[in-house]
DNA sequence: TAGTGGTCTAGACCACTAG
DNA sequence: TAGTGGTCTAGACCACTAG
């Protein structure tokens, strides 16, 4: 009912997008045009503008207009958390190993550091109530003196862990998705047979600087572990 | 140098969230203390804001004031298109099948159409130069009148198939990634073993009106396909 | 030179919150 | 009742574009 003007102005113009009516390329009324036919100020048409350009369906070029942009369906949003998947919910988890060790060439790699660094790992193993599910493996930088407390890493995200240095604002993330073999060792954790295949995903955590704070890959049964991801048009709306 | 005013107050509040001087669940001073402290109108302040709004860093309660967020760490972002993968680029298609076909249990439940609805199916294998790394299976209800072109297949991703009847700004598309193991007919066509592990990538497109107008899975050899995505804090800015 | 979008102001009125 | 954010205005000056 008491929509704002400026949605109801945004809404037109997308609606126009979205029928066809205005196509990729486009140029659309400069502002101040459409401020005069729906008799508002212009900040109001900036307000409304600003929406379309944020969902993607508008660009600009400063001096010369306001353009339709071309539809990018590759843009997914897709939410990822060891605790909480979509279809398995982690009941319980296992602590198998907190550790400090010299990590193996792959790990050094990953983390980018030297060789005579060494570094906390943490493997977990993550059970809904039907019965193991993941395998975890986490591996952080070891700094002298930091304490790691067993206690806070049971339930945590890898996020979670890495925080306790810095705040939860200033870290990225990098997923990696694949796919692998079950071998031997994580065949008989997740009493599955050797050979099934599993999904993995690799998580990078980057503090504010780019320096990598921890790297890890978790390991999940098909059955339980699928992940959902969505076009990001139209989400926000 | 000739930053904004509005950026340059939206990056200092940003530099104590990252901080921590601002913690989740803060209020922050007031629109109208920071306009008088940073001597600019309260527009001005509620542009700085606006954009801290959309990044995730506060939230508003109307009537109360503006507050510190949680940081979500779980919310990615992932680029996917069945032709520009990161680590292969699809350099050929091989069209296996394009055809009108009655649907199996699967994809009727999939396209959510009954049962006497005929659909047409596309069959597609992907290469890049140094090989199969893909095969590609689509499905979308059948129209009659509704001419297939299948020089206009070759190429295209998911969406701009199904776009000829609509816009691409009035499509959505899911994703669900899993694994499976390579069966007979797959593993003839990729040039790989029986029971090597794939990534499953179903696509689901819906129109505005959510109705799905189109589904498929397309399954790729882990060497060649791995995904990525990354945490969608700070990669606006 | 006329027109475009980018930034910014100083005000207004509103619904809502909370003492 | 004082304060908060939400909406909206009518103007200003700017850098830039393109004829």
């Amino acid at each position: 009912m008491g929509k704002p003007v400026y949605i109801k102005i945004m809404e037109e113009i997308k609606e126009k997008i979205k029928q066809g009516i205005l196509k990729s390329g486009d140029m659309i009324q400069s502002e101040n045009e459409l401020a005069q036919i729906y008799d508002v100020s212009r900040m109001t048409v900036r307000k409304s503008l600003s929406i379309l350009i944020h969902e993607g369906y508008i660009y600009t070029i400063p001096g010369k207009g306001n353009y339709i942009g071309e539809p990018n369906q590759n843009k997914h949003i897709i939410y990822f958390d060891e605790m909480n998947n979509i279809d398995a919910i982690v009941e319980k988890t296992e602590l198998l190993e907190v550790n400090v060790i010299k990590p193996s060439v792959e790990v050094m790699l990953n983390l980018q550091i030297e060789k005579n660094k060494k570094v906390v790992i943490i493997r977990r193993v993550l059970h809904s109530d039907e019965g193991p599910v993941a395998y975890d493996e986490k591996y952080i930088p070891y700094d002298k003196g930091a304490p790691i407390v067993e206690k806070e890493i049971h339930y945590a995200t890898f996020p979670e862990i890495v925080a306790s240095k810095t705040s939860l604002f200033s870290i990225k993330k990098e997923l990696r998705i694949g796919v692998m073999k079950s071998e031997k060792n994580i065949s008989k954790i997740l009493k599955i047979k050797e050979g099934e295949p599993l999904l993995v995903i690799e998580q990078k955590i980057l503090n504010d600087k780019n320096k990598v704070i921890g790297w890890g890959k978790i390991v999940m049964k098909n059955e339980c572990c699928k992940l959902t991801a969505f076009s990001s048009y139209n989400q926000e709306a």
